[in-house]
DNA sequence: ATTATACGACACCATATGGTGTCGTGTCAA
DNA sequence: TTGACACGACACCATATGGTGTCGTATAAT
């Protein structure tokens, strides 16, 4: 099988901020370096590597050494999941969300 | 304002599986009362209440005393938050998904 | 009136989490 | 070749988390 199974919930991953703001930083280009991510935080390297390292654990980022840097890139895919979860009790806030619902009906199947 | 400030990151009341499966419970009938929910698990109620606790921080529950029992129902307006993360990342694993966008967009105005 | 039930509040505990700092090593630049 | 840089691995630490058990009390059932 081609897909690796997250040693990571999904849900797990992005519930912290920091991973939350780090997936939309990687959503902004192809490719950054650690020490480029680093920077636009405030806390110190290690820290930023150990939630790209559960990112990656739970397959939203994958990464790639160049030289002596490894730069990391956004894997959005496994969170359809989320997407799906959250769809689906989209009904409960929302009556008339039928098109959406079919929708994400076709796209589950 | 009638909207109260969650105490509780929404992503984070989510990211456990049994606060979900709780979700889940709650959106199979309109009330359910403590003792009935904890059947459902195999750890205590106090854990069990714990949980719920959390995700009324979060506004995703709502609670009712009736006679010695207290009632959860489902509140599921604050997942909306949830979809709308996940659906703005749509179109990295998705490129044909310009007709859900443009749903979402409707939706966030 | 007595007993059983449902619960909140609380004390407690093991482990997970999110951060720190340091060391060693591979890589690039001067 | 020397030095700066980027990083992983590791030890470490404070606090959060997810569970337990117990106690007191309000309510319901007998």
């Amino acid at each position: 099988m081609s897909e690796n199974n997250p040693l990571r919930d999904v849900f797990d991953a992005i519930a912290d901020p920091t991973r939350r703001r780090l997936i939309r930083l990687l959503s902004e280009a192809e490719e950054i370096p650690l020490h480029d991510l680093t920077e636009r935080f405030s806390m110190g390297r290690t820290a930023v590597s150990k939630h790209l390292n559960i990112l990656k654990e739970a397959g939203l980022v994958l990464d790639r050494k160049a030289g002596r840097e490894t730069r990391y890139r956004l894997n959005a895919a496994p969170l359809r999941e989320i997407l799906a979860w959250a769809a689906f009790y989209s009904k409960f806030w929302d009556t008339n969300m039928s098109r959406l619902n079919q929708l994400f009906e076709e796209e589950e199947e």
